[in-house]
DNA sequence: CAGTGGTCTAGACCACAAA
DNA sequence: TTGTGGTCTAGACCACTGC
């Protein structure tokens, strides 16, 4: 096994409650069980089972022991981080991606505020469509600064620039901040969406940063109203 | 101290932070000296770091050290879990609530499903407006379950059902799914929210759990479209 | 190379729940 | 009282960064 102990323990338990070898309102075995079947020790278990934790698997309770949760209910695997790619697997009927426009510009002055950087930077602006069942729904804006990709094309962003970036260049994305608010309808979200008579579009605006905690990336994400959902799953932080 | 160790060390460098003891961009001391300067140990330090970068305060670099984040820039302490109250403190201007409905409902069927309880459970509906600078622009409505909460009166409602839940009673909620989407303005929206011809309010759907698991809250926040905003805080999982 | 954070161990004591 | 998870310790070795 390269990796490591915990995340081992934490996917092999993960897959058992996938596969209802463990069933929702079950008990778990111990920690002191499970340490002494993984032949390792209680903090190692602890570690995986606050992973399960965190991401929605089990639920701990002091004195009792840890209790499965029903994840069949949750439909994102956890808030954030989900890119358009992943979305889409989970979609029933035609997804399409198109690229609609693609080049290198220098920031103005909003752009530069957003991305933290000066006129100089080069960045590159990818505007994409995503369609569901041949409608137009979402309009994409990814601002990306060449500092940190430097070469990239047309064919990576039909794809996932997301995938690009951490398999290809081996960057590590590490937290992103993000942002919903409605908006107005612009020029352009009727010149590529397919709208329907709608006047407001959901923004969701993405602030992505790398492992180094260096922002790379703004993008804009504009929904058809009635297109939109958005699914978050959140604990109370100091626990 | 009452307080946990690791707790403690977290909240003394989170006030650093806030108070720019800590400047962004810095490197905090390394987890052996915060070792030595609070006489404990290296697994406690990094336990109230872990909580710090959970928190968006630092980013741990392997190699280097923890670099202090911009937090001036989050404006909710982090995803997910806000109240309302909570939210009110951060306005600026008048924000007022006013119940407008208040009693005890037997479940019809869409409710049942949301509460997962069945037709004979007792179950409160509160509904609220709040206001900001006297126009109405949000729409709660609250149904918890009576076997959980069984005194709730119209004066706790005028201030916070979550005070009152986790003051008085002593229960904690523990974690909540949210679900964001768009709906079309129904009856009651007309009546009771100023919606300046908006014809769609953004709908926050709460699914609140206790300690224990349990289910016993669902809320429906409906928000005017142009008062609508969500921030979220996502770090990756499995880190 | 020395110093950093990441993982892991084998103990210990505590607060809490259930029988 | 027994067993649970929560906290804490004092070590150890590793992978990575920088000089």
């Amino acid at each position: 096994m390269k990796i490591n102990k915990y995340k081992h323990i934490y996917e092999e338990l993960a897959a058992k409650m996938k596969d209802g070898i463990f069933q929702p309102g079950e008990l778990i075995p111990s920690e002191n069980e499970l340490a002494q079947q993984y032949e390792t020790s209680r903090e190692t278990i602890r570690k995986a089972l606050t992973l399960l934790s965190q991401n929605g698997y089990i639920q701990k309770l002091r004195g009792k022991g840890s209790v499965v949760l029903d994840t069949s209910r949750a439909i994102f695997p956890v808030s954030g981080l989900v890119s358009f790619k992943e979305l889409a697997e989970q979609m029933k009927g035609p997804v399409t991606t198109r690229v609609e426009e693609f080049g290198l510009i220098k920031p103005e002055p909003f752009l530069q505020h957003q991305l933290q950087c000066n006129a100089k930077d080069d960045t590159w602006k990818v505007t994409r469509t995503r369609a569901f069942d041949d409608e137009r729904v979402i309009l994409d804006k990814d601002f990306l600064l060449k500092k940190f990709i430097p070469d990239l094309t047309e064919e990576i962003c039909k794809d996932s620039i997301y995938s690009y970036i951490e398999q290809e260049l081996g960057l590590t994305i590490s937290f992103a901040k993000k942002e919903i608010v409605v908006e107005s309808c612009t020029e352009e979200d009727k010149q590529y969406l397919d709208l329907n008579g709608f006047l407001h579009v959901v923004v969701v605006k993405n602030y992505v940063y790398l492992d180094d905690a260096s922002l790379f990336q703004y993008t804009e994400s504009r929904h058809r109203l009635d297109k939109f959902r958005f699914v978050d799953f959140a604990r109370r932080q100091t626990t």
